[in-house]
DNA sequence: CACTCAACCTGCCGGC
DNA sequence: TGCCGGCAGGTTGAGT
């Protein structure tokens, strides 16, 4: 999409458009005819950076000083897609905008069943900086400037469990239910395991564990259970045989052949092996 | 400030 | 067949 101009836009569904008070005409007629100048992620969070900034829209709204370029951010929630569709073919079930192009590439469409994903308009306060409603989001470990050290000292200062660290996307992004028990099983850790207790060899294991996950699953394609998860593309991503644990419940793990558990945790699920991630004497669940 | 949990939705599956 | 409870990959904001 870098580099195309938007020709027109158009967004369904009351829920689809966020944080924006002026409504959906006026977040239509901000983007549309602006070019993309980049297209930048962290974690679920997705941004296009938009150029040239446009007088177009509702006065009393807009950035709060001149010269700052806006961007279209989205996030997918738990079931929001981004895919490359040509113009034409018919509308998905679930489609929530359409961005289509001047020069008649492909559109860009955000599809989402669930609608816990969603679209705004920000401005920038530097072109290389996130977003305000994504600066909250920290760096992920796939990430070059991602700093390890800093990492463990803020997991020592914490008073909770591992699993729930790691879910936390103010600590360490792009961490989510199946790779977060992808990598404790990997990096032979208990979830509910106190992150203050956490020695820096471990630390270092269990962010090799993650680093390697993450990187197998984009090398797969992603975790496709369902059409819910695909590529850009439309294409099912693999990774889902390469799991071992996540969805494995009574299936032998591959290291110890002992079958894998499935415990409820924070309104979801946990897969562990109990031999391979014994439950620590002095868990924090 | 650190932490926990309900709420936000639709759809699918298994059990009755 | 149909209804119901449980479950699904994530984030937020209110409450403790």
């Amino acid at each position: 999409m870098v580099g195309r101009t938007v020709q027109s836009l158009d967004v369904y569904g009351p829920r689809t458009l966020r944080r924006h008070p002026p409504g959906p005409a006026d977040f239509i007629a901000r983007i549309v005819g602006c070019r993309v100048e980049a297209a930048c992620r962290r974690g679920k969070y997705l941004w296009l950076p938009l150029s040239p900034a446009r007088v177009t829209g509702e006065r009393g709204w807009g950035p709060a000083t001149s010269g700052e370029a806006p961007a279209v951010i989205a996030h997918l929630g738990m079931s929001g897609q981004f895919l490359a569709v040509e113009p034409g073919a018919p509308d998905e079930p679930h489609l929530r905008a359409r961005f289509s192009f001047t020069d008649g590439a492909p559109e860009l469409r955000f599809v989402d069943q669930r609608t816990f994903g969603g679209l705004a308009l920000e401005w920038l306060d530097h072109p290389q900086a996130p977003p305000p409603s994504v600066a909250h989001i920290a760096l992920d470990p796939v990430d070059p400037a991602f700093d390890r050290t800093s990492v463990h000292a803020a997991l020592r200062r914490r008073r909770t469990g591992l699993k729930r660290a790691l879910l936390d996307q103010t600590l360490v992004s792009g961490i989510g239910n199946i790779y977060a028990d992808e990598a404790l099983w990997q990096a032979r850790l208990h979830y509910a395991r106190a992150t203050e207790s956490l020695r820096r060899p471990e630390v270092e294991r269990l962010l090799d564990a993650v680093d390697n996950v993450l990187r197998a699953a984009m090398a797969a394609g992603g975790t496709s259970f369902d059409q819910l998860y695909v590529a850009v593309n439309g294409e099912s991503g693999w990774f889902e045989r390469s799991l071992e644990v996540y969805g494995r419940e009574g299936e032998p793990c591959s290291r110890c052949g002992a079958a894998i558990r499935r415990e409820p945790f924070m309104n979801r699920s946990s897969y562990r092996c109990p031999r391979c991630q014994r439950t620590p004497r002095e868990p924090r669940w």
